[in-house]
DNA sequence: AATAGTTTCATACAATTGTTTGAAACGCAA
DNA sequence: TTGCGTTTCAAACAATTGTATGAAACTATT
């Protein structure tokens, strides 16, 4: 057995590279000159390259989904059943970002691949990616439980928002930091996840501020 | 002259299927036989496939700018040379939303383009992309003016989630109407800037509620 | 030491890619 | 019509891609 470094060799080298370049960017030859082993390995070891992406996403998106799901049920249990509504979209954002943005994750793409992944639209992982609506339900059905008196639609556009947050952040980081003149620091990762989560909740429960917005809108559409 | 039948004919095509499929997945021989033009027609005309898609990109990133700038200033004339926050923002996510979604946009591949060129990263559209960053400071300015007792940061903060939601309302829409059972209406666009709009707004004006919100956590974070 | 099973390796293969070529077809002024 | 510049076309090109092959090297059990 020996750990099969051959394996390991190439799953880090291609999630290296994935992370970085992308997934059309980069060749087989290039993983194997980077793990340092013979162009064959890929196919012997995992069949094909649709297969080496597939185990790749699979085993990183079963670790963040699982992730997640343990800080929603630790949330839910310190709440008693009807965990805080922050701490519920905390638990969707805060894993994915921990992963992808800081000083120390910067170098480690474990999380930047999945952030790749949910990008770019590639057969294999677009095979796989039905289920993560599955994942993302039991988040709406916490949040249901959170705020049992919004709207079901309103939630689930809190949910999107929140994702879409998280997600651009991450995408974008490097044009947010140029536009701000390095103002928005994406290295405080806590900072960043809290701006988010912010953001979001504040769109689901700011909902007489949301009247009054109306107002204002429709006063000014009516002059 | 003749308006060039052949050079338009790639044009749409190559836009198209972009659209459809992303950069990496179409072929110049796709683009050519959806065209019903020869293969070297468009090293003919275009020089590479390259120099074909930074043409794309740069015909539609002048429109999409010239169009959100042109709302922009239609706002701050409205407001006497400081528009409301909510009107930039709209000028800023309105465009991108109405030209991608909305049930007689959905074939209509013009903005969807845009939204490709913005996630796909591929060499010849990431050599222009740095020129938007001097666009969207424009929007960061008209922000400013709208709330000068914001910090600069939380401007940038608020700009930097309206395009995200906005953006990934656009990429994810098919997962949004799938999770919420088809709840969440992507096809009543102006519904959609509200919501992107309003989101970006609370989280920008929202001030006194954040400060509640932090001793919340603060205190959640203390026992 | 001998053998059977696994892993590595250099190399070749077939397919696809963007690009080039040179001749044919076309448009149109002289 | 003649001639010239532009455009089209079929074919070929060189490079790159993922994959397959069969021999060599290795590992470990007997």
């Amino acid at each position: 057995m020996a750990t099969d470094q051959t394996r390991t060799a190439i799953l880090t080298a291609a999630e290296r590279l994935y992370a970085e370049r992308g997934f059309s960017e980069v060749t087989l030859r290039d993983i194997v000159a980077e793990a340092n082993v013979n162009l064959a390995a890929v196919n012997y070891h995992f069949g094909s390259k649709d297969e080496l992406i597939a185990e790749l996403f699979v085993t990183r998106s079963i670790a963040l989904n699982r992730e997640r799901l343990r800080e929603l049920r630790a949330a839910e249990e310190a709440g008693g059943g009807r965990a805080d509504i922050s701490d519920i979209l905390r638990a969707l954002v805060g894993p994915i970002l921990r992963g992808c943005l800081g000083p120390e994750n910067q170098r480690s793409p474990v999380a930047q691949f999945m952030i790749r992944a949910s990008i770019e639209s590639v057969p294999p992982i677009r095979r796989i990616k039905t289920k993560e609506i599955d994942h993302l339900r039991k988040f709406a059905g916490a949040m249901r439980r959170a705020l049992p008196d919004s709207a079901e639609v309103d939630l689930f556009w809190g949910l999107h928002f929140a994702l879409a947050m998280a997600h651009h952040t991450i995408r974008e980081s490097e044009r947010l930091t140029k536009l701000s003149d390095g103002q928005c620091d994406l290295d405080d990762v806590e900072d960043v996840i809290a701006r988010v989560v912010r953001g979001a909740v504040l769109g689901l429960t700011a909902r007489d501020q949301a009247a009054k917005s109306k107002v204002k809108v429709a006063a000014r559409e009516a002059r």
